[in-house]
DNA sequence: TTCTAAATTTAGAATTATTATAAATAAAAT
DNA sequence: ATTTTATTTATAATAATTCTAAATTTAGAA
C-alpha cells in the first residue's frame, strides 16, 4: 500500500511550484518544533546545514507556504517578530510577554467561534489568529512586578 | 450629583501621570470611531487640531494607553500596522484583507474562551486578540480572485 | 509668585523586520 | 542540448516603530 497520510508539502508541486530542498527543511522544522520559530530563528538553525542558505529565501518559502494554507503567520507575541506555526487548525496560542514563547492550546470553543463568524458576519473567512497574552508560570515566578 | 459613569482616562492620573490635551484628544478619537485606526491615522486626523503634534506622541501615548489597559493593540489586519481599539471587552476582530478594514462582533463564546484559557493554561492571562481575516462583502464581490 | 524637579512633548536620527531587485543557479520542458 | 521557467541568493530599499536629547509643560514646594 502506498503512503497513507501525504504531506502538505505536495500542495506545492500540485500548484505547480517546486520541492526543494530548503522548502522541505523550513517546512519540516516547522512541523518538528513547538517553538512557533520566527524567520530569523529558522535562519539560524538551518544556516549549518545550508551553507548557502539566504534569510531571503526562508521569508519568501514562509509567504509560499502561508498562501498555500499550510503554515500560519502569528503576530504579536510580544516582540515584533512574526512567528509561524504549521498547525493551522483551529487552536488558541497563548503567548508570554516576558519571555516571548508562544504554546498551544486545543479548544473547541474555537471552532465554535469559527462558524459562528462564518455564519454571521458575511465575510469569506480565510483564517484565524486567537492569541491570548500574559504571563506564563516560570515568569510568573520570576517576576514580582509583571511588566509596564 | 456627580459625573456618573468616569473615563477610562482617570486612569492615568491614579497612574500618577497627566491628562494632557494630546492624550485625551488620542482616547477620545479612538472612542468616537470604530475603524480602528493607526498610529499614523490618528496623527493625520489630529494634526490639524494640534500643530505642533509629534507621530512620536502619538506613538507613546498609545504605548501609555495600551500600557494601563484602556486600549487595545490589534497587529495583523493584512497591512503591517499596528491598529488600536478603544473596546477592551472581550469580542471578535475581523479583518478584511483587501481594504484592511476591522470589524466588531461581539460573542459570548469570547468570554468563555477567556475563563477556560485562565483556568487551565497556568498562565496570568493579561488580554487577548481574537482576529478572524478573510474578504468583506463589498470586496468579495468586486475581486472574483481573493489575494497572492 | 517664583523656583525646582519631574513628566511630557517634540523633531529628527536610528533601528530593524520585512520586502524588493536583479543576477546567478537549478530544474523542467522542448 | 537548448530554452524556458522557477528558485535562490546577496544586497539594497522600505517603512513602521523606537530611541535620543533638547525644549516645553506641569505640579507642588518655597
Amino acid at each position: 500500500m502506498v503512503n497513507s497520510t501525504p504531506s502538505p508539502l505536495q500542495n506545492l508541486q500540485q500548484a505547480g511550484l517546486r520541492l526543494t530542498p530548503q522548502r522541505e527543511a523550513i517546512y519540516a522544522l516547522l512541523t518538528e518544533t513547538d517553538s512557533h520559530p520566527t524567520a530569523a530563528e529558522i535562519y539560524e538553525i538551518l544556516k549549518p546545514r545550508f551553507a548557502s542558505l539566504s534569510l531571503a529565501t526562508v521569508y519568501n518559502t514562509l509567504e509560499t507556504l502561508v498562501n498555500l494554507g499550510i503554515i500560519n503567520a502569528l503576530g504579536g507575541a510580544g516582540d515584533s517578530q512574526t512567528h509561524y506555526d504549521a498547525d493551522t487548525s483551529p487552536h488558541v496560542n497563548l503567548a508570554c510577554l516576558a519571555c516571548n514563547t508562544i504554546v498551544d492550546i486545543p479548544s473547541t470553543l474555537v471552532q465554535e467561534i469559527h462558524q459562528e463568524v462564518s455564519q454571521n458576519s458575511g465575510f469569506k473567512v480565510l483564517g484565524a489568529r486567537v492569541l491570548y497574552y500574559g504571563l506564563c508560570p516560570t515568569c510568573q515566578a520570576k517576576e514580582t512586578t509583571p511588566n509596564r
